[in-house]
DNA sequence: ACCCTTTGAGAAAGCGCTTTCTCTTTAAAC
DNA sequence: GTTTAAAGAGAAAGCGCTTTCTCAAAGGGT
């Protein structure tokens, strides 16, 4: 491996010189510059990011920390974001968490000691404090759906107020007035705000709140097919479903399938984050569905606005669309 | 943050003997050990990561390249990877591809670029030139389900051979003797040996294999879809298929509702290669699978071995079950 | 023609570690 | 008690870059 040296000896010039000339930040002569990147080209040399990091104390690189668990909607969040950073030509180290306080702060001291020059988290057991002293003091982050006042700017939400909202609207459009809701664990800021925006739209149609049509659970299929049975036992009647997400979802189905039932001329079922489930299911579930591809882009732009020193400050903002599929039908009595 | 003379300042002395302790490869004097020790917990010291690269030309970090489409299967397959490794204190560094040689190519030179330990692929557009050279003058490559003679040491095969064929006689053993396969694509390292195991169990049955019960597609669920309808079209009567993976299976299913059949009873449908999605689907899917787990372990372990020099050699073996589910009726005629 | 300001390039000092080399001390062997 | 080997610790030389400091040369104004 060729190194700054021997590109400067093969340029003639001293190795700050080439120096200059790779990272451009400074003018040099016209002629020097093309001998140097002369050299450069036949040499095929490449700089060595560990001196680099060390002499500039940045890594180029930055930590993400997910929970392996909802595999479908964070690969596909990372995935976005990874292509998205490459072409800034940072990488990322992913960390893996089991939805644990201790283990997200394993995680994170692992990408600290991986002197990461930011952390982009999704996932949620860390308290707030915890999360705005690591912020200040030793490494920016970036949060993904999560909002800390202390430092909310380095946070976005993920609309899932609207999410609920529209997806309770949808129902209530087409005639549903009981429209029950499979959420995930409540301590879930989404599932918190999926919640408010049911809540919401069930005000606004001047409908009232009933508790028994709400159930909760886990992001699991399981979840769902014991929450269908739940609510069933409940006997309150009910025409709709809205679930957190496609995979409790998919347990509704399979258990009203088991029932007996057919779907979705007994009930409607809807569900919000399609994580790529939804689309294959029987019947396929309507979803409503946030823009995952503009949540990692916000991301990756604020990292480097932020961290870099490149672009200027943006906005946060997702589309909310709704994909009529096969598991939803106008109400008839 | 302190620095490692800080340390032997407090501690009184030199910094090659912190050095040392913090390395562990050579003796230290009891006494001064703990002094050390008692420095760097009062201190907090955590060495700086990029110098250490720096001085030891190697970065404690491992590359991946992963099909960004073929997301459920990899994520599954990258999420084991990542922990297996952090808990050896390396971490890895992904890259997304598009099935396609340049993406890959690019995405290799990106990791060159990052100064790896050791590359980890799990894609399959490259050459065997290319990969065999990239392995002997830059970086250790490991493979996942792929073997280059030159290189055998470096690449497991995933059983697709013999899952395959337990798929097959999984079904002749429940009478089936017309046995479909829907495929991915031909020129695909799994596929191939897929197919390979279909053959062997039909001609161990005394069967004649007939072209026009195999379908070639891609990975998707259209591909499932119309792999259903040419099968059809074609009018050679069937009594199971076998998919590829559960994506494909997933159109087959959804194509055969849309014509008015019902599964299992019309016929049966089995796949290879549980995304996770099978479970979901309805009917749930019977499926011969390999244990991803196994598939990881052996990946790291042997980069461990090979490139850390820690473990012994590992030789590789993957568990292979099927799980009954509910897509699969013995024949009836 | 002179002085002052820019611009450009080299020298050299780190960045925080590892590792080799050297030297002292201690234990072992005869 | 002497010689030899082994063990342990410090000094110092890198690892390959960035960046500050310094100085020479060139340009601009009067």
């Amino acid at each position: 491996m060729p190194t700054i040296y021997q590109v400067a000896e093969r340029a003639g010039v001293s190795l700050s010189t080439v120096s200059r000339v790779l990272n451009g930040k400074q003018t040099v002569n016209h002629n020097l510059r093309t001998r140097v990147e002369q050299a450069i080209s036949e040499l095929n040399y490449k700089p060595n990011l560990s001196a680099r990091s060390l002499a500039k104390n940045k890594t180029d690189s930055v930590g993400a920390i997910v929970p392996s668990n909802s595999s479908a909607a964070s690969a596909k969040l990372l995935s976005a974001i990874i292509t998205h950073l490459r072409a800034e030509n940072k990488h990322v180290i992913v960390t893996t968490t089991i939805d644990t306080e201790e283990s997200e702060k394993s995680a994170v001291e692992f990408l600290v000691s991986r002197n990461c020059d930011a952390i982009l988290m999704y996932s949620e057991m860390l308290s707030d404090n915890y999360l705005t002293e690591l912020h200040k003091t030793k490494v920016p982050l970036v949060l993904i759906n999560r909002q800390i006042t202390e430092i909310c700017e380095q946070g976005c939400a993920i609309d899932n107020e609207r999410a609920g909202y529209c997806a309770t609207r949808h129902l209530l459009e087409n005639g549903h007035q009981n429209i029950a809701f499979l959420s995930g664990q409540k301590h879930n800021n989404s599932v918190i705000r999926q919640l408010a925006g049911y809540e919401k739209a069930l005000k606004e149609a001047g409908l009232v709140i009933s508790s028994s049509l709400m159930k909760e659970g886990d992001f699991s299929a399981e979840a769902g097919y014991s929450g269908l049975l739940d609510l069933l036992a409940c006997d309150v009647g009910f025409s709709a479903v809205i679930c957190s997400n496609d995979v409790i979802a998919s347990g509704v189905l399979h258990c009203a399938r088991e029932l007996g039932m057919n779907l979705p001329s007994d009930f409607s079922v809807m569900c919000i984050n399609d994580t790529g489930l939804a689309n294959h299911l029987y019947p396929r579930l309507t979803s409503v569905d946030t823009s995952i591809d503009d949540t990692a882009n916000w991301a990756c732009r604020h990292i480097m606005n932020s961290v870099y020193g490149q672009y200027n400050n943006v906005q946060y903002g997702s589309e909310l669309t709704i994909v009529m599929r096969d598991s939803t039908l106008p109400y008839m009595p």
